[in-house]
DNA sequence: AAAAATATGTTGTTTTTACAACAAACGGAG
DNA sequence: CTCCGTTTGTTGTAAAAACAACATATTTTT
């Protein structure tokens, strides 16, 4: 049993020795890699979740002319394609190993399987990977309702609407600072800057730093 | 047992009877309003999915200053507020009656009770929901990526490059009109066609109306 | 506390987009 | 076929964003 396994809250709560058998029944082996070398390209049939063992992958999207771009970053103890794996679909994306790494490969569509899902711990996993890929539809849906507005402003104004009203205050703090709030927004940042002093200026809001204020 | 409810995927490939206990397990009662009337606010604590037995709704999102944004329209036949009742969160929408409307409300997260995901039919139903959700993750993902881009031949690149590696051809039709993509990119549909044009030009691209080619 | 590194704000210039208005192409319905 | 509505493409103008370069402020390191 790997602790670091245990740490992944999916795993969590779960008796050691049920635990132990889940992974047995789950688990695709381990596999390493060199830095720079490749554990997937776009396209290919996934059919297992990656878990990291130790080192870091970056997530690569290729497009037709083959220009690449970073969509995440994975460090050591996260998991990553389980969406791909339970859904067994090709992936879109390519997978990198940012550094020397070791993966640990788990058929995780294998805890969807009718007899499997009669298993209380795995129903429990179940249960958990359903309810995290809810929680994360909401954050891509809010993200989106953000990025489509037209214009800085209106995308700041979203966002901070969005923000206020989580907090149910008027009052609130952001997680980001300004360069991460512009990547967020997908703005460029001296120009969010220069929008916020506006709408400061015009009476909309007051913030310090990642302290925000907005005005009725 | 309504015939509307047993036309939805999730509903398909389980027998009558098993289908009839199931919705009295999650059922929570019919409820009717007229056109106009609010279903639920931003903030509602959401307990039940709702499913549209008759008429329609619009999905509003409403901002700190009171701004509304037509989010979505549910028609007749569909569900609305899954993941709100699965996650048992607050509201960050409102809900409104586009026309005289009876909903029938369900509790879903009861899909998701220890106990209930013993029974065959009902786990079924999860993992249903599981896979829709992972598939709803990889739409919006995919979405993020093209908006996300700065300028519009950017995400005209994304998103035509990403539709030519799914049909596996540099040759391929897109589900979209012009104005349909314009909207999916969250650019101005006349800019796009001239820059669909500019790019034409340039050797990059061919289409007419709905069917692209690119070139290498 | 000083120095260095990082984060934020400001301004002017260039590029891109939105907007408006219209022309051309296309697709039924009569 | 012709008329009419819809879709798509074109162009000029105004608005907004990106970009670059730098000033100021804040935080971290030594």
């Amino acid at each position: 049993m790997d602790s670091r396994l245990t740490k992944l809250p999916f795993f969590q709560n779960i008796p050691e020795d049920a635990l132990e058998k889940i992974l047995v029944f789950l688990s695709a082996g381990e596999k390493s890699y060199r830095k720079g070398e490749y554990l997937l390209h776009t396209g290919d049939p996934i059919e297992t979740a990656g878990f990291l063992l130790s080192g870091e992958v970056h997530i690569l999207r290729e497009d037709f002319w083959g220009n690449r771009a970073l969509v995440a970053q994975i460090p050591e103890g996260f998991l990553f394609g389980e969406t791909y794996a339970l859904l067994q679909k090709n992936a879109e994306v390519s997978v990198q190993a940012a550094a020397d790494t070791t993966v640990l490969y788990l058929h995780l569509h294998r805890i969807l399987t009718p007899e499997s899902l009669q298993d209380p711990y795995l129903a429990i996993l179940a249960k958990r990977f359903l309810l995290s890929f809810a929680e994360r539809n909401l954050t891509l849906t809010g993200k989106i309702s953000h990025i489509t507005c037209r214009t800085t402003r209106e995308k700041l104004l979203s966002y901070l609407s969005s923000q206020a009203q989580k907090s149910g205050s008027a009052v609130f703090s952001i997680p980001f600072n300004r360069q991460q709030l512009a990547d967020y927004l997908a703005v460029e940042r001296s120009a969010m800057s220069a929008e916020l002093s506006r709408m400061k200026k015009d009476g909309l809001l007051d913030y310090h730093k990642n302290h925000f204020r907005l005005f009725t």
